[in-house]
DNA sequence: CGATATGCCATTAAAATAGTAGGAAAAATA
DNA sequence: TATTTTTCCTACTATTTTAATGGCATATCG
Protein backbone atom coordinates (compact mmCIF):
# COMPACT_ATOMS: atom_id res chain seq x y z
CA UNK A 1 0.00 0.00 0.00
CA UNK A 2 1.95 3.04 -1.18
CA UNK A 3 1.13 6.72 -2.25
CA UNK A 4 2.11 7.35 -5.91
CA UNK A 5 4.23 9.98 -6.59
CA UNK A 6 1.59 11.53 -8.72
CA UNK A 7 -0.28 12.34 -5.57
CA UNK A 8 2.81 13.71 -3.34
CA UNK A 9 3.56 15.53 -5.96
CA UNK A 10 0.62 17.43 -6.27
CA UNK A 11 -0.09 17.38 -2.72
CA UNK A 12 3.63 19.25 -2.66
CA UNK A 13 2.97 21.72 -5.82
CA UNK A 14 -0.53 22.50 -4.31
CA UNK A 15 0.71 23.55 -0.98
CA UNK A 16 3.25 25.79 -2.74
CA UNK A 17 0.17 27.32 -4.75
CA UNK A 18 -1.59 28.06 -1.29
CA UNK A 19 1.69 29.47 0.49
CA UNK A 20 2.40 31.60 -2.30
CA UNK A 21 1.90 35.21 -0.68
CA UNK A 22 2.33 37.04 -3.69
CA UNK A 23 -0.88 37.80 -6.38
CA UNK A 24 1.29 36.22 -9.18
CA UNK A 25 0.68 32.78 -11.01
CA UNK A 26 3.38 30.65 -9.79
CA UNK A 27 4.96 29.15 -13.01
CA UNK A 28 5.04 25.02 -13.36
CA UNK A 29 9.12 25.18 -14.00
CA UNK A 30 9.51 27.25 -10.37
CA UNK A 31 6.96 24.87 -8.90
CA UNK A 32 8.94 21.60 -10.33
CA UNK A 33 12.47 23.53 -8.99
CA UNK A 34 11.33 24.03 -5.63
CA UNK A 35 10.15 20.79 -5.29
CA UNK A 36 12.66 18.51 -7.04
CA UNK A 37 10.17 17.32 -9.61
CA UNK A 38 10.18 16.48 -13.28
CA UNK A 39 8.74 20.11 -14.67
CA UNK A 40 6.99 17.90 -17.71
CA UNK A 41 5.63 15.22 -15.44
CA UNK A 42 4.39 17.97 -12.61
CA UNK A 43 2.60 19.27 -16.30
CA UNK A 44 0.22 16.67 -16.80
CA UNK A 45 -0.34 16.30 -12.97
CA UNK A 46 -1.52 20.41 -12.70
CA UNK A 47 -3.61 19.41 -16.12
CA UNK A 48 -5.44 16.97 -14.05
CA UNK A 49 -5.86 19.46 -10.93
CA UNK A 50 -7.08 21.98 -13.66
CA UNK A 51 -9.77 19.69 -14.88
CA UNK A 52 -11.19 19.17 -11.66
CA UNK A 53 -11.67 22.70 -10.84
CA UNK A 54 -8.81 22.81 -7.72
CA UNK A 55 -6.29 25.52 -9.94
CA UNK A 56 -6.52 28.28 -12.65
CA UNK A 57 -3.61 29.12 -15.41
CA UNK A 58 -2.95 31.76 -17.40
CA UNK A 59 -1.17 31.08 -20.55
CA UNK A 60 1.38 32.88 -22.20
CA UNK A 61 4.39 34.85 -20.55
CA UNK A 62 4.14 35.64 -17.04
CA UNK A 63 1.56 32.93 -16.95
CA UNK A 64 1.31 30.00 -14.56
CA UNK A 65 -0.92 28.41 -12.18
CA UNK A 66 -3.14 29.77 -8.91
CA UNK A 67 -5.35 28.00 -6.80
CA UNK A 68 -8.93 28.16 -8.01
CA UNK A 69 -10.40 28.96 -4.82
CA UNK A 70 -9.43 29.71 -1.38
CA UNK A 71 -6.62 27.62 0.96
CA UNK A 72 -9.53 27.02 3.21
CA UNK A 73 -12.22 25.54 0.42
CA UNK A 74 -10.03 22.90 -1.25
CA UNK A 75 -9.91 19.86 1.04
CA UNK A 76 -6.96 17.33 1.02
CA UNK A 77 -9.73 14.96 -0.49
CA UNK A 78 -10.10 16.37 -3.50
CA UNK A 79 -6.69 16.78 -4.24
CA UNK A 80 -6.27 12.81 -3.72
CA UNK A 81 -9.15 11.99 -5.71
CA UNK A 82 -8.14 14.27 -8.66
CA UNK A 83 -4.54 11.82 -8.91
CA UNK A 84 -5.68 8.35 -7.39
CA UNK A 85 -9.46 8.42 -8.41
CA UNK A 86 -12.04 8.06 -5.67
CA UNK A 87 -10.08 6.04 -2.35
CA UNK A 88 -11.66 2.82 -3.74
CA UNK A 89 -9.70 -0.25 -1.98
CA UNK A 90 -11.33 -2.93 -3.74
CA UNK A 91 -14.04 -3.47 -5.99
CA UNK A 92 -16.41 -5.27 -3.70
CA UNK A 93 -16.93 -1.63 -1.96
CA UNK A 94 -18.44 0.09 -5.11
CA UNK A 95 -20.06 -3.16 -6.44
CA UNK A 96 -21.59 -5.31 -3.98
CA UNK A 97 -23.02 -7.75 -6.64
CA UNK A 98 -19.78 -8.61 -7.71
CA UNK A 99 -19.20 -10.45 -4.40
CA UNK A 100 -20.33 -13.92 -5.14
CA UNK A 101 -20.80 -14.85 -1.23
CA UNK A 102 -21.97 -11.40 0.58
CA UNK A 103 -22.88 -13.14 3.37
CA UNK A 104 -19.33 -14.26 3.82
CA UNK A 105 -17.40 -11.19 2.13
CA UNK A 106 -16.60 -10.01 5.55
CA UNK A 107 -13.40 -9.01 4.69
CA UNK A 108 -15.27 -6.33 2.27
CA UNK A 109 -16.17 -4.73 5.60
CA UNK A 110 -12.42 -4.41 6.86
CA UNK A 111 -11.81 -2.71 3.81
CA UNK A 112 -14.56 -0.37 3.92
CA UNK A 113 -13.85 0.18 7.21
CA UNK A 114 -9.99 1.43 6.03
CA UNK A 115 -11.36 3.35 3.26
CA UNK A 116 -13.90 5.52 5.76
CA UNK A 117 -10.54 6.42 8.11
CA UNK A 118 -8.24 7.28 5.08
CA UNK A 119 -11.61 9.60 3.83
CA UNK A 120 -12.42 10.92 7.33
CA UNK A 121 -8.59 12.87 7.36
CA UNK A 122 -8.46 13.63 3.87
CA UNK A 123 -12.20 15.33 3.79
CA UNK A 124 -11.84 16.75 7.45
CA UNK A 125 -7.98 18.69 6.17
CA UNK A 126 -7.96 21.52 4.16
CA UNK A 127 -4.75 23.44 2.31
CA UNK A 128 -4.94 26.06 4.66
CA UNK A 129 -4.55 23.87 7.70
CA UNK A 130 -1.21 22.59 5.87
CA UNK A 131 -0.24 26.08 5.13
CA UNK A 132 -0.52 26.47 8.76
CA UNK A 133 1.26 24.22 10.19
CA UNK A 134 3.71 24.71 7.34
CA UNK A 135 4.41 28.37 9.35
CA UNK A 136 4.15 27.05 12.38
CA UNK A 137 7.27 24.68 11.66
CA UNK A 138 9.21 27.65 10.35
CA UNK A 139 8.79 29.89 13.12
CA UNK A 140 9.91 27.01 15.12
CA UNK A 141 12.20 26.45 13.46
CA UNK A 142 13.65 30.01 13.62
CA UNK A 143 13.03 30.49 17.63
CA UNK A 144 15.69 27.42 17.76
CA UNK A 145 18.37 29.52 15.77
CA UNK A 146 18.03 32.49 18.36
CA UNK B 1 -4.56 3.67 -3.65
CA UNK B 2 -5.77 0.41 -4.44
CA UNK B 3 -5.28 -3.23 -2.48
CA UNK B 4 -3.43 -5.52 -3.90
CA UNK B 5 -5.40 -9.16 -4.96
CA UNK B 6 -2.29 -10.46 -3.04
CA UNK B 7 -3.65 -9.24 0.13
CA UNK B 8 -7.26 -9.70 -0.92
CA UNK B 9 -6.79 -13.12 -1.69
CA UNK B 10 -4.73 -13.98 0.94
CA UNK B 11 -7.32 -12.38 3.65
CA UNK B 12 -10.32 -14.46 2.45
CA UNK B 13 -7.91 -18.14 2.68
CA UNK B 14 -6.82 -16.86 6.38
CA UNK B 15 -10.70 -16.71 6.74
CA UNK B 16 -11.58 -19.62 5.22
CA UNK B 17 -8.89 -21.88 7.47
CA UNK B 18 -9.68 -20.10 10.25
CA UNK B 19 -13.33 -20.81 9.71
CA UNK B 20 -12.63 -24.20 9.25
CA UNK B 21 -13.62 -26.05 12.19
CA UNK B 22 -12.83 -29.73 11.30
CA UNK B 23 -9.47 -30.58 12.41
CA UNK B 24 -8.16 -31.80 9.06
CA UNK B 25 -5.84 -29.37 7.09
CA UNK B 26 -7.24 -27.04 4.13
CA UNK B 27 -5.97 -28.10 0.92
CA UNK B 28 -4.95 -25.02 -0.75
CA UNK B 29 -7.40 -26.36 -4.33
CA UNK B 30 -9.87 -26.28 -2.22
CA UNK B 31 -9.20 -22.71 -0.70
CA UNK B 32 -8.78 -21.74 -4.50
CA UNK B 33 -11.87 -23.40 -5.87
CA UNK B 34 -14.17 -21.75 -2.62
CA UNK B 35 -12.56 -18.28 -3.17
CA UNK B 36 -12.19 -18.38 -6.95
CA UNK B 37 -8.27 -17.90 -6.97
CA UNK B 38 -6.16 -19.36 -9.02
CA UNK B 39 -4.52 -22.45 -7.06
CA UNK B 40 -0.96 -21.51 -8.26
CA UNK B 41 -1.22 -18.00 -7.05
CA UNK B 42 -2.37 -18.62 -3.68
CA UNK B 43 0.85 -21.69 -3.20
CA UNK B 44 2.55 -18.54 -3.49
CA UNK B 45 0.90 -16.53 -0.93
CA UNK B 46 0.48 -19.14 1.74
CA UNK B 47 4.26 -19.76 1.41
CA UNK B 48 4.37 -16.00 2.56
CA UNK B 49 1.98 -16.72 5.20
CA UNK B 50 3.90 -19.40 6.11
CA UNK B 51 7.68 -18.02 6.22
CA UNK B 52 5.88 -15.58 8.58
CA UNK B 53 4.48 -17.70 10.98
CA UNK B 54 1.09 -17.60 10.16
CA UNK B 55 0.06 -20.78 9.15
CA UNK B 56 1.46 -24.43 9.38
CA UNK B 57 1.71 -26.58 6.11
CA UNK B 58 1.56 -30.51 6.38
CA UNK B 59 2.98 -31.79 3.35
CA UNK B 60 2.03 -34.84 1.11
CA UNK B 61 -1.50 -36.62 0.81
CA UNK B 62 -4.28 -35.81 3.36
CA UNK B 63 -1.52 -32.24 3.75
CA UNK B 64 -2.42 -28.96 3.58
CA UNK B 65 -2.49 -25.84 5.60
CA UNK B 66 -3.32 -24.79 9.15
CA UNK B 67 -3.12 -21.63 11.19
CA UNK B 68 -0.21 -21.68 13.28
CA UNK B 69 -1.92 -19.81 16.34
CA UNK B 70 -5.61 -19.51 17.57
CA UNK B 71 -7.05 -17.29 15.36
CA UNK B 72 -7.42 -14.91 18.35
CA UNK B 73 -4.27 -14.32 17.95
CA UNK B 74 -3.57 -13.31 14.43
CA UNK B 75 -4.34 -9.59 14.00
CA UNK B 76 -5.09 -8.67 10.26
CA UNK B 77 -2.48 -6.26 9.92
CA UNK B 78 -0.04 -9.34 10.51
CA UNK B 79 -1.33 -10.75 7.45
CA UNK B 80 -1.59 -7.57 5.93
CA UNK B 81 2.55 -6.63 6.02
CA UNK B 82 3.06 -10.39 4.76
CA UNK B 83 2.10 -9.26 1.56
CA UNK B 84 1.99 -5.74 1.35
CA UNK B 85 5.08 -5.75 3.01
CA UNK B 86 4.80 -2.68 6.08
CA UNK B 87 2.35 -0.14 5.76
CA UNK B 88 4.38 2.81 5.04
CA UNK B 89 2.92 5.40 2.38
CA UNK B 90 5.78 6.90 1.82
CA UNK B 91 9.61 6.34 2.27
CA UNK B 92 9.67 9.85 3.86
CA UNK B 93 7.84 8.39 7.01
CA UNK B 94 10.83 5.81 7.70
CA UNK B 95 13.92 7.88 6.74
CA UNK B 96 13.29 11.65 7.59
CA UNK B 97 16.74 12.78 5.66
CA UNK B 98 15.38 11.85 2.46
CA UNK B 99 12.69 14.99 3.28
CA UNK B 100 15.52 17.96 1.98
CA UNK B 101 13.28 20.67 3.35
CA UNK B 102 11.98 18.85 6.90
CA UNK B 103 10.33 22.30 7.99
CA UNK B 104 8.24 22.54 5.04
CA UNK B 105 7.24 18.50 4.66
CA UNK B 106 4.03 18.86 6.46
CA UNK B 107 2.10 16.60 3.89
CA UNK B 108 4.19 13.58 5.62
CA UNK B 109 2.55 14.60 8.90
CA UNK B 110 -0.44 13.98 6.88
CA UNK B 111 0.79 10.36 5.32
CA UNK B 112 1.67 9.36 8.68
CA UNK B 113 -1.57 9.87 9.93
CA UNK B 114 -3.37 7.81 7.23
CA UNK B 115 -0.91 5.50 8.12
CA UNK B 116 -1.58 5.48 11.64
CA UNK B 117 -5.38 5.45 11.12
CA UNK B 118 -5.34 2.58 8.32
CA UNK B 119 -2.63 0.04 11.24
CA UNK B 120 -4.86 0.84 14.05
CA UNK B 121 -7.58 -0.70 12.65
CA UNK B 122 -5.44 -3.20 11.14
CA UNK B 123 -4.05 -3.91 14.71
CA UNK B 124 -7.21 -3.74 16.03
CA UNK B 125 -8.88 -6.98 14.65
CA UNK B 126 -8.01 -10.40 14.66
CA UNK B 127 -8.77 -13.29 12.66
CA UNK B 128 -11.05 -14.29 15.09
CA UNK B 129 -13.21 -11.56 15.09
CA UNK B 130 -13.64 -11.99 11.30
CA UNK B 131 -15.02 -15.33 11.56
CA UNK B 132 -17.54 -14.05 14.30
CA UNK B 133 -18.64 -11.32 12.16
CA UNK B 134 -19.25 -14.34 9.13
CA UNK B 135 -20.86 -16.51 11.90
CA UNK B 136 -23.20 -13.24 12.73
CA UNK B 137 -24.10 -12.69 8.81
CA UNK B 138 -24.62 -16.29 8.06
CA UNK B 139 -27.53 -16.40 11.16
CA UNK B 140 -28.50 -13.28 9.93
CA UNK B 141 -29.47 -14.42 6.53
CA UNK B 142 -30.70 -17.37 7.71
CA UNK B 143 -33.25 -15.34 9.86
CA UNK B 144 -34.40 -13.84 6.58
CA UNK B 145 -34.98 -17.17 4.54
CA UNK B 146 -37.53 -18.19 7.41
C1' DC C 1 4.47 -48.27 -5.42
C1' DG C 2 1.21 -44.66 -6.71
C1' DA C 3 -1.62 -40.89 -5.78
C1' DT C 4 -1.79 -36.57 -3.57
C1' DA C 5 0.13 -32.35 -1.71
C1' DT C 6 3.40 -28.87 -0.74
C1' DG C 7 8.16 -26.53 -2.03
C1' DC C 8 10.76 -24.06 -5.03
C1' DC C 9 12.21 -21.64 -8.98
C1' DA C 10 11.81 -19.67 -13.32
C1' DT C 11 9.15 -17.45 -16.76
C1' DT C 12 5.57 -14.47 -18.69
C1' DA C 13 1.70 -11.28 -19.79
C1' DA C 14 -0.60 -7.30 -18.68
C1' DA C 15 -1.14 -3.14 -16.36
C1' DA C 16 0.26 0.78 -13.83
C1' DT C 17 3.71 4.17 -12.86
C1' DA C 18 6.93 7.58 -13.92
C1' DG C 19 8.95 10.16 -17.04
C1' DT C 20 10.11 12.17 -22.03
C1' DA C 21 9.39 14.63 -26.34
C1' DG C 22 7.68 17.94 -29.43
C1' DG C 23 4.94 21.10 -31.33
C1' DA C 24 0.52 24.19 -31.17
C1' DA C 25 -1.68 28.08 -29.05
C1' DA C 26 -1.93 32.12 -26.16
C1' DA C 27 -0.25 36.21 -23.95
C1' DA C 28 3.18 39.73 -22.69
C1' DT C 29 6.64 42.68 -24.21
C1' DA C 30 9.92 44.86 -26.94
C1' DT D 1 4.53 42.84 -35.65
C1' DA D 2 8.20 39.68 -34.06
C1' DT D 3 9.98 37.37 -30.12
C1' DT D 4 9.81 35.17 -25.96
C1' DT D 5 7.58 32.87 -22.44
C1' DT D 6 4.39 29.89 -20.84
C1' DT D 7 0.51 26.63 -20.88
C1' DC D 8 -1.93 22.86 -23.72
C1' DC D 9 -2.23 18.52 -25.81
C1' DT D 10 -1.03 14.18 -27.51
C1' DA D 11 1.88 10.56 -28.11
C1' DC D 12 5.60 7.69 -26.85
C1' DT D 13 8.78 4.92 -23.79
C1' DA D 14 11.05 2.72 -20.03
C1' DT D 15 10.63 0.60 -15.64
C1' DT D 16 8.35 -1.67 -12.11
C1' DT D 17 4.66 -4.12 -10.14
C1' DT D 18 1.03 -7.31 -10.32
C1' DA D 19 -0.94 -11.46 -11.35
C1' DA D 20 -0.42 -15.21 -12.88
C1' DT D 21 1.54 -19.96 -15.22
C1' DG D 22 4.57 -24.11 -15.64
C1' DG D 23 7.45 -27.76 -14.31
C1' DC D 24 9.76 -30.58 -11.46
C1' DA D 25 11.45 -32.03 -6.82
C1' DT D 26 10.11 -33.65 -2.31
C1' DA D 27 7.24 -35.46 1.30
C1' DT D 28 3.38 -38.34 2.99
C1' DC D 29 -0.54 -41.47 3.16
C1' DG D 30 -2.59 -45.82 2.01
Amino acid sequence: MKLSTRTRYAMRAMLELAANRSDAPLQIKVIARDQCISAKYLEQLMSALKTNGLVRSIRGAKGGYVLAKAAEQIKLNDIFICLEGPVIITECIENEDTCIKTAECVTRGIWLQLQNAITEILESTTLQDLVDRARANEAEALDYQI
